[in-house]
DNA sequence: TCGTATCTATCGCTGGGATG
DNA sequence: CATCCCAGCGATAGATACGA
């Protein structure tokens, strides 16, 4: 009986255990929290599980767990932190938050970046616009951005609508203004104002007020007044009020295209001032792209060398076990002469009766 | 290629036991 | 006794295998 208490874990996973446990998956999230279920990946995680496990047993202070006892651990933190933070969105919508619900679970920002998809749409709204920063290093598909994405092209589409452009006009438009495609310009938008995701309206209308004074020279042959009411009004949507600041150059440009379009006089310096500027943009988008190349790749050479540490770790288990079996094999070997020297080879099998 | 069956991982819920 | 935690269970979704 006293053998079995010492053996027997303890039933509550201690804050020590916790955090150690917290640790390895955290080290291990890019295979754990992997949505994929593929045989492979499922493989994966199955044999990343027992590693983990095998390094959590052999770290001092913690009582022993097979790996499906720390999976349903992990499990139910998560579920934990996802109700806590639901029901802290939900208080704070009421502005009327519990300062006990906020330190019951210590750490769970850090549970909640290891899961960001999980998250998003339980997580506290940002208390001020420049507090918010999305998780830059969250690797994989973001759906609530893909959301994002489909709301952004649902918006670009009523603007058609209220601009009276058919989308073959608005491709040439793009491919004319900018040289590349819809689907570059989209991307772009995106990488380029991370921090405005949250406010998708902000970032077309900071578009289109770059965008409608070519439109009109190059296809309606508007009159220039004419259209700076209409990039005024588009520049004045209410959303945009206090919820991000523009862009420095897109300000410039919308300022530029305001005052040059009053006077008829002016008209060509405006024009060649709007094709500069257009000119800028570009170069910056270019610039935005390969600084997004650039993150790509680093990105992609970190999760190479979690792989290999990956790699490193299995290897060295299968040694372990390699090595002990050569261990146990040579022991016997050793027993074996010593019982029965080669000398005295027709001598009775000590065993045997 | 399509439809169906089977398997498995994940998630949410809940009962039972431990704890204060 | 209320609360919390662990672990079991059922529902669901996605992957895979297989036959028509």
């Amino acid at each position: 009986k006293m053998q079995n208490e010492i053996i027997k874990p303890a039933k509550y996973f201690s804050e020590v255990e916790k955090s150690v446990l917290l640790a390895l998956v955290e080290k291990y999230k890019y295979v754990l929290e992997c949505k994929k279920s593929d045989a492979r990946t499922i493989a994966l995680k199955q044999r990343t599980w027992q590693a983990l496990a095998h390094e959590y047993n052999s770290q001092p202070s913690v009582s022993l767990r097979d790996f499906k006892q720390l999976k349903k651990c992990w499990e139910n933190i998560k579920a934990r932190t996802k109700k806590i933070m639901a029901h802290e969105r939900r208080e704070k919508v009421k502005r009327s938050i519990s300062p006990l619900i906020n330190t019951h679970i210590v750490g769970k920002e850090k549970i909640a970046s290891i899961m960001p998809e999980q998250m998003y749409f339980l997580q506290s709204p940002p208390e001020e616009d420049s507090e918010y920063q999305p998780d830059a290093s969250s690797q994989g598909i973001n759906y609530a951005v893909m959301m994002q994405v489909v709301l952004l092209c649902i918006l670009l589409i009523f603007m058609l609508i209220q601009l009276h452009l058919t989308l073959r006009s608005f491709i040439k438009i793009l491919q004319v203004t900018y040289g590349f495609s819809l689907t570059g310009c989209v991307k772009v938008l995106l990488q380029a104002q991370p921090p405005k995701f949250r406010c998708p309206l902000t970032s077309v209308y900071i578009h289109f007020s770059l965008l409608t004074p070519t439109i009109a020279l190059e296809l309606f042959q508007q009159s220039p007044r004419e259209l700076c009411d209409e990039d005024k009004e588009l520049v004045h949507f209410p959303v945009c009020e206090g919820t991000s600041q523009p862009e420095p150059s897109c300000s410039d440009v919308r300022i530029a295209a305001d005052k040059n379009y009053r006077s008829k006089a002016s008209q060509e310096s405006a024009l060649k001032k709007m094709h500069e500027e257009e000119h800028h943009q570009q170069m910056s988008i270019l610039q935005l792209q390969l600084i997004q190349m650039n993150e790509v790749h680093v990105a992609k050479i970190q999760q190479i060398e979690r792989e290999c540490e990956m790699a490193e770790e299995e290897h060295r288990i299968k040694m372990e076990v390699l090595n002990k079996k050569k261990m146990y094999w040579e022991r016997k070997l050793q027993t074996i002469t010593k019982e029965w020297p080669v000398s005295s080879y027709n001598r009775p099998f000590p065993n045997s009766p």
